[in-house]
DNA sequence: ATATTTGTACCGACCGGTTGGTACAGAAGC
DNA sequence: GCTTCTGTACCAACCGGTCGGTACAAATAT
């Protein structure tokens, strides 16, 4: 960033930039989104931006950080923090929360790190990097997960937790997408019925 | 588009065109490929382009009808033409040969469908309509393959085809696009191992 | 056979508007 | 009074799109 923050008020323009810019560009996607486009959203002014900001590059890196930072405090952590409680439970009430926020969302914006992702990877090597740390992360919480059960003996000694987890992120992030494409939110809700369904091929039976 | 092809010339200028673009836009993305970069690749002069297109837009759906017809002709029919085959075989060939795609390509460039999609869905919703439509055919074509299987006794009377093939798309594509953004094609090699395995779900036993 | 017209294919300069980015003066807060 | 913060004016590069005009082959007329 150009600048240290060293007052609330600064602080809170900055938040406000970077709130506003993050629904944007979840919207509209990074390249399609412009620079006075978050500046009409926020109200704040062009001068301002870039003493906060030192360009745009900067501030997606910014935004990536951030949101890296809610989905593990607000997603992951939530969903995954009680490690006496049953891992397939876990995963199956995580499923729903990914579906029920679609749903809330009308299946509008997708993934926030799946558009990032599909349309920067190939673009922008510092973004790809950052994006596939995040995605990193996700996989093994779940792996993590998924070892615990098979440590407990809930889940199969066969089962390999990356692995499976890869397909869990892979799976969830398609679904995403072609509900999105589709409009249509029954088609994810199929999705994580045969994820679900999927799961039971790890569960010791 | 702007005129109707009369002479091989032309359709050939046209062809040109469309190749370029398209390649260009599986790669950057719309948005950040610009007209002036598809007529520098494509050797091809301003004016000439707009006698063929009347808008990138128009381009957009031209490439959009393309890519459509090539995904049916080159891949769908013939992974799937024989229709005594087994099922179960074409549709783990399938997923071979979309795996394989993507080694070759060294993980560069994803699904055009699904890179567009990611994209395109919330902010263009003609193009939406139009990858909803490719991303129906491809589902009702797995849906078909299923059902044959289902109806041949080879797979389970429950199985919900529909269900099914919209899984089996969702998780490709998924699998794509994590492959694309962490650069490892074993990231995909593994999503389509637990995709096989999740097709042993289907199987009569 | 030659002159004229027509239609396809093509070019690059140019247009208004937008892009990301800079310069800088002044306001606000300590 | 100095640092922190903010608005305005400005910039060159680039965007999608339009323009007048050219090259040339085939059709038509003479």
């Amino acid at each position: 960033m150009a600048v240290e923050v060293r007052s609330a008020k600064g602080a809170a323009t900055r938040d406000q930039i970077l709130d506003v810019a993050g629904k944007l560009i979840q919207l509209r996607g990074y390249h399609a989104t412009s620079l006075d486009d978050v500046l009409k959203a926020s109200g704040v002014g062009k001068g301002n931006f870039y003493y906060y900001f030192k360009s745009k590059e900067d501030l997606g890196y910014a935004i990536l950080d951030r949101m890296l930072q809610a989905f593990v405090e607000r997603t992951l952590e939530p969903a995954f923090a009680d490690s006496v409680a049953d891992p397939v439970v876990q995963i199956q009430e995580f499923l729903d929360r990914v579906l029920d926020n679609q749903r809330q969302r009308s299946c509008i914006g997708g993934c926030p790190m799946g558009n990032l992702a599909s349309e920067l990877s190939d673009v922008h090597e510092g973004f790809r990097q950052r994006l596939a740390g995040m995605f990193l992360q996700w996989r093994v919480t779940l792996a993590e997960v998924l070892a615990r059960g098979r440590e407990s003996g809930r889940l199969r000694s066969s089962l390999d937790p990356a692995s499976a987890a890869e397909f869990l992120v892979a799976a969830l992030e398609g679904a995403i997408l072609l509900t999105k494409v589709t409009r249509d939110i029954s088609v994810m809700e199929r999705c994580v019925t045969e994820l679900k369904h999927h799961l039971t091929l790890y569960e010791v039976r």
